[in-house]
DNA sequence: CCGATGACCAAAC
DNA sequence: TGTTTGGCCATCG
């Protein structure tokens, strides 16, 4: 298993350009990053990509799942770097590690 | 193109 | 209720 860093594609761009355009303070699903990357159906992928975004300087942790809830496998001290981030953003993060997509939700 | 993997989503068992 | 399966899309070998 060795997937590795690899080269930005046309989608991987969109999905970085979009993360970046994530005001403080607010959060975006996957499933809406990839719909504004024109794959309305490819929230995998851009977990795929955020993965792969550690290398670049993308504020991924603005990035969650449709319940709000932090990634499964982040690349920073777990759940808890991801909290930490969060709230460092001003994004209260609630103990079960979830928040208030009503709240904080990221609506362009 | 195919098979396998993945930080997702939803339904089925 | 917890686990599995299928679907989605992208990427690697």
């Amino acid at each position: 298993m060795l997937k590795k860093k690899k080269q930005p594609s046309a989608f991987a761009k969109k999905v970085y350009e979009i993360v970046q355009s994530i005001p403080k303070g607010k959060l975006a699903t996957y499933g809406q990053v990839a719909a504004m990357a024109g794959k309305p159906r490819g929230a995998q992928a851009v977990g795929w990509i955020l993965h792969d975004a550690d290398q670049h300087e993308v504020p991924y942790q603005r990035v969650v799942n449709r319940l709000g809830g932090l990634a499964r496998g982040y690349t920073n001290g777990g759940p808890l770097g991801h909290k930490k981030d969060l709230e460092r953003e001003g994004i209260t993060v609630r103990p079960d590690f979830s928040v208030d997509l009503e709240k904080y939700l990221w609506r362009p």
